[in-house]
DNA sequence: CTGAAAGCGCTAACAA
DNA sequence: TTGTTAGCGCTTTCAG
């Protein structure tokens, strides 16, 4: 753990290349043209010496960082988790930089992380806020100091960019499916979600009750030991078959896994439908009939909006059209018949 | 989206409260005592001039930026997600700040992220290295700049310290039960690991070839595909049952859905043991016989290592033994019968 | 206990 | 094309 004693300045190269320190900036970030000799001496005398810029001096002067923050709930869930990596990779074709905070699903803990960021200066803020109603403030102190985009989940009157995907329509793709390929009287459909505390919870909630007035409605959080407990509560409680239509692929994970261990067969006692169609819970077994994010649009948008060119004009709230994607886990009707 | 025209600095608050930017900078910190009441003169001023510090020009000038540095090789493996989501939470109860960085399983980019932290000074970098042997340079880069720990993954001849867990005794628990409780005549052991390009798969590789000498052995990547298509060539060899040892959960993953869809039952024809015992690869059907990793007890050291008081004489390579969880997907011998 | 002044490392105006 | 100078916002000597 050999560190090095004396940090190399710009001042020090300078030095060493006999030019002024402006002319060593010059000829490191090709920000203006310079005799191709004096940027060859230049460059190799940083070589020499092991110079490193530091940014914190070139953010200071230059008042801006090149970094967008983006604060996720919580890395555990592999939604947001692949959310962050689908946004880095995207991030990564552009100067821009991506840092990732995680909230660890606290809303004071989100707060400071957002704080944090804007105190470090970052250009844009993309935040995919824990509570609908809670994480208000923080955003609108985000939106206040950096461009500030909500991913996922929206929080009402905060003044950011929305980018999501449009629930509401995707709930009722899966609704399609269910009318077309479900015999609803042999296999009731119960929605298992999470509490509204999001608006992506909130709007896939409310899309279902539209189109399933009266069926049956469980509301716990979005993790695969809900989807457990409300497997376990509804085989407790009798049902022996049904369409389990969750607002979450992590939720539909929990359902298949209990209902698997219980001696269940899916789909042919019960059909489990999810959401969200990313990360790893796309490979459930079976696997997930599910409503697929446009995950690589939707961070194409986000870089859109934090672009250079200012997006004139842009729309506050940008929604994608999501995708239904038939599994096993409830096909189509060739499989398991019609009604009519 | 009404962005603030004027950035409001020190200076700012100190005119507006009448006294001098270090006496508004020592009330706002709290560095150094003074009277309570201009204290409080000072912190309704920054108040009502909504200013927030500058953390930027508080690093430059201090020397130190208060961040840690974590880049990942991919977010989208739930293992490495759920570790940046334990480390960000222990981190959290220091003054320090966790900030992530993917390095989309590229050696390039990796590079890239871990040279980024260090010119944006970092205190410290925290590295699950992509590749035994490329992430190597810029291993010793970052050594020569931070104080640099290795996690989970172990790059020879780097000077940074390692943390992570002892994947050869982790192995040795596998092999015990298997011996155990597994009837190796009617089950062979076949290990599905992945390429020995981290310490990792290495280390898991060749504690099991020592332990089953003349085993079979079947190398891919660390992802559920990966266990599907090992799967696959297993049963199209036309094996009927066996004990399927993975080198982490995610691969297990992969090799129960295809198992279980292609009609083979878990534990009963196959069974199936992982690696790893965190995130939410624990959740799988059935719940998985697997290695813990002691990810809180790993994130606990890591903060020490960089820790204000910097560990005298610290190890350069800290182990921490993991432990066996037993789960259905290969439950001990009571349930499937000691061959004496 | 408080203020004045210097300077962290960098780059952008302005001069030459 | 290159150099000089100033200053981004902050904290920390050093005086008082």
């Amino acid at each position: 753990m050999a560190r090095r004693t004396h940090r190399v300045t710009i001042s020090d190269v300078a030095a060493r290349a006999g030019v002024s320190p402006a002319t060593v900036s010059r000829a490191l970030t090709g920000s203006r043209p310079m005799s191709p000799e004096l940027a060859e001496r230049v460059r190799t005398a940083a070589q020499e010496l092991g110079y490193r810029v530091n940014l914190l001096g070139r953010a200071l002067r230059q008042q801006r960082s090149s970094v967008m923050g983006l604060v996720v709930p919580d890395l555990d869930n592999p939604f947001f988790a692949s959310l962050a990596e689908h946004l880095s990779r995207v991030v990564e074709t552009s100067d821009i930089e991506l840092l990732v905070a995680s909230a660890g699903d606290s809303v004071e803990t989100e707060r400071r992380m957002i704080s944090s960021f804007l105190d470090r200066q970052v250009d844009s803020l993309v935040v995919i806020p824990c509570d609908e109603v809670q994480s208000q403030g923080g955003l609108e102190e985000a939106t206040d100091h950096a461009v500030t985009v909500q991913l996922d989940r929206r929080v009402l009157e905060t003044g950011a960019y929305y980018v999501g995907c449009d629930n509401r329509y995707g709930m009722s793709l899966v609704a399609g499916h269910v009318r077309d390929d479900v015999d609803a009287e042999a296999q009731p459909v119960v929605f298992v979600g999470a509490e509204p505390r999001s608006s992506s919870a909130h709007e896939r909630l409310e899309e279902f009750r539209r189109q399933f007035p009266g069926s049956r409605v469980l509301l716990g959080t979005f993790d695969v030991r809900w989807g457990q407990q409300a497997a376990d509560r509804l085989l407790d409680a009798g049902m022996t078959r049904g369409t389990l239509v969750a607002a979450a692929d992590i939720i539909a994970l929990g359902l298949l896994s209990r209902l698997q261990a219980r001696g269940h067969r899916v789909p042919d006692d019960f059909r489990v439908i999810g959401f969200d169609g990313v990360g790893v819970t796309r490979l459930a077994h079976p696997e997930l009939t599910t409503v697929r994010q446009p995950v690589e649009e939707m961070s194409r948008r986000i870089l859109e909006l934090v672009g250079d060119l200012p997006v004139d004009g842009a729309e506050q709230e940008i929604r994608i059209r999501p995708t239904l994607v038939l599994g096993p886990s409830s096909p189509p009707a060739a499989r398991s018949g019609r009604r009519s």
